[in-house]
RNA sequence: UUAGCAGGCCACCUUAUCGCUGCAAGUAUGGGCAACCGUGCUUGGAGAGGAAAGUCCGGACACCAAAGUGCAGCAUAGCGGGUAACGCCCGUCCGCCGUGAGGCGAGGACCAGUGCAACAGAAAGCAAGUACAGUUCGGCUGUAGUGAAAUCGGCAAACUCUAUGCGGUGAAACGCCAUGUAAACCAACGUUUGAGGGUUGCACGCCCGAGUUGGAGGGUAGGCGGUUGGAACACUUGGGUAACCAUUUGUCUAGAUAAAUGAUAAGGAUAUACAGAAUCCGGCUUAUGGCCUGCUUUUAAU
RNA sequence: GGCCGCGUGGCGCAACUGAAUAGCGCAUCUGAUUACGGCUCAGAAGGUUGCAGGUUUGAAUCCUGCCGCGGUCA
């Protein structure tokens, strides 16, 4: 089934797909993590994958949405002084997970919830950004969705 | 052109594709008698700043069931004007700085009272008195020496006085809805002869008042309104030295809530400073790229 | 978003009612003692008082503006 899928991710079928389909680019506030308690529970009980200069800390839960995956994206202060900075860091971050959105939308089962830290100390370019998250998202898939397998 | 002074303006742009947040219209679907509301899709149009910053002043607005009186406290300080108001702005006098264009100034009062003055110096504020000279012979006058200041005063960014102003708390204000033990249990005090609470730091006064406080144990920390049309912006004419005021016509110009502006490609020039609204305005201060205009000096370099 | 508080040698503090030399403890360095080290004793170095202005004869202290750090709120 899951192979099937990444083998056919550009052709008409899988944009038909009930999940929101392969080529969907959009990243509307459903799969923002809005929640409070969630945030917390990450921070204490998730589990972490690190690729320089990002860092990403998810978790297996249930929402009441119907979204497969909820994603928050965090600048540090302590290292990025002002507003314009931060905001440039979570731009290019949420940027890059949209854009590589279809690599594990389709290969995922059960609900997600995603935190991408920034460790890095100078403001990237999207380049680096983009190429760390396909790595990162690589070996989120390898590890989690693999072992199962096993 | 270089140096300096003052004032004003702009804040990379255009196109395409993907994406984000409001708004309007259409449409599909669910709910409702209906008005409408929720969700999805399509189209159209809008979408950070000159400082959005620091939170240093001044307001609007909201609440405090008296928001009252007195004291305390804080702020301002030539004079005149502008303003909703101001510690801001304009004009002007004076003082200081600069060759100059110009700039800066908490700039009332030590003949109301209290206080302060290290070192040096004979003496630093009930006075006392060195040396020399002069002399109308009166411990009268001058000079020297110390010092910021020597009988003349100085210092209020010393207390203070004078004048004027200020009630307090800030959108996490405040109003409504939802959720949930729970009108649960134990102890103390109390029900008009009043426990306790509110009311500005204190006192008085005033108001509310049948519950309040503590223990042990537990619940929610969500949604909607406030929230963007305003002391608004542009322009016409008139008044005023100016700040500014009056007036004509026109425009609608962000409303997020883990928090909306990005990515890619092409072109113009190949490079783009400081920096992100969070209730809203008027200032000040600080950070910062570039352009334009007028003026100043020696006429120094071309 | 609002409201408070604090910055003094490397560290922790004092001097904050203006007075010329900014003090104390720990740490550091040098010497003495010891076979060596510690303890102890003697001595030394180390400061733009967070930064920049102002008031004053004189500022760590008073005033103004910045910078950095910390706390708090329903």
């Amino acid at each position: 089934m899951l192979e099937e899928n990444t083998d056919s991710k550009k052709t008409e079928s899988s944009l038909k797909s009930p999940q929101g389909g392969a080529l969907n680019f959009s990243f509307p506030k459903k799969e923002k993590l809005t929640n409070k308690k969630l945030f917390e529970a990450l921070f204490t009980e998730g589990k972490s994958l690190r690729e320089f200069p990002l860092k990403l800390i998810y978790l297996k839960t249930d929402f009441k949405e119907k979204v497969p995956i909820k994603v928050a994206v965090v600048a540090p202060k302590k290292k990025f002084k002002t507003a314009v900075q931060r905001n440039r860091i979570k731009r290019l971050l949420r940027e890059a997970y949209r854009l590589n959105k279809p690599l594990i939308f389709n290969n995922i089962e059960g609900n997600y919830a995603f935190i991408f830290l920034y460790l890095g100390k100078k403001t990237p370019s999207f380049d680096e950004v983009d190429s760390a998250m396909k790595k990162l998202l690589g070996t989120f898939l390898n590890k989690e969705f693999h072992e199962k397998i096993d």
